[in-house]
DNA sequence: TATAATAATAGTAACAATTACTATTATTGA
DNA sequence: TCAATAATAGTAATTGTTACTATTATTATA
């Protein structure tokens, strides 16, 4: 059985989370959902980010960075971040799956997936 | 000009992050590089690890973990992570660079490198 | 080889992101 | 409506890392 209840904590941020592109920071989150509810506190943002994400609702994306940043879509796919401006943009493509079997050629045991950044400059900051 | 002074603590660390392939965090190198110098500071760690990196003589590996690891050797290459133990193993083939051109296509503006990390089971934990 | 300039150090304090704690509040099923 | 308890707000604590400062070590040159 399931022993969650409901919030409306919890529902202002994963809809704070499905409605932007932008793969915000707990912080980002904070700040989007203080708009609706001014008292949330930055504990619950925390707590909830990895409870949807110990669910698979959401992605905590370990991209290196100092901060964490997050992904309201679940769906694997891999991000390229602009080394400009820092901003995070989908490649919107399914993984390639079979870098598993490649990687597993080279390596001693079995693989089951990979995650992938790329880097490079956004349109923006081309201009 | 390069204004940077020998020092031996810089050596050392050197040698510990040369002398392994465990992929060590800070905390790692340093309990490591006491068994030589027993006063070395972490703040000395930390210091010098930040400056090879700038000067590409080792990489920060950017894995998404809450610690950051570090690898003495700095050609480009994929890492593999065990799921079940955390250790890190090399891919010993260089990284695929048809793939920034593939996520090229995908993406608005230009791509310069990717990283890629692939999660599995290392011998060891198969057993 | 002595010296003067300064990079690097040890030790410690500060910092930022995140997690844990606790008393109170909200949700839920009976 | 009520009792059980999950979730909260607010705050304190923790962790990994960086910054600061007085002292020490390295180096180029006299």
């Amino acid at each position: 059985m399931n022993t969650s209840k409901h919030s409306r904590q919890r529902d202002a941020i994963l809809e704070v989370l499905k409605s932007t592109k932008v793969h915000p920071t707990a912080d980002w989150v904070y700040s989007e959902v203080r708009k609706t509810i001014p008292n949330i506190s930055l504990g619950t943002v925390y707590r909830n980010l990895a409870k949807l994400s110990d669910e698979n609702i959401i992605v905590k994306l370990g991209l290196g960075t100092s901060v964490e940043h997050f992904d309201g879509n679940p769906e694997p796919h891999y991000h390229v971040m602009c080394t400009e401006c820092g901003a995070i943009s989908d490649i919107e493509s399914e993984p390639l799956k079979e870098l598993n079997a490649w990687a597993e050629k080279l390596f001693k045991g079995e693989i089951y997936k990979h995650s992938a950044i790329f880097f490079g400059r956004c349109d923006e900051c081309q201009k």
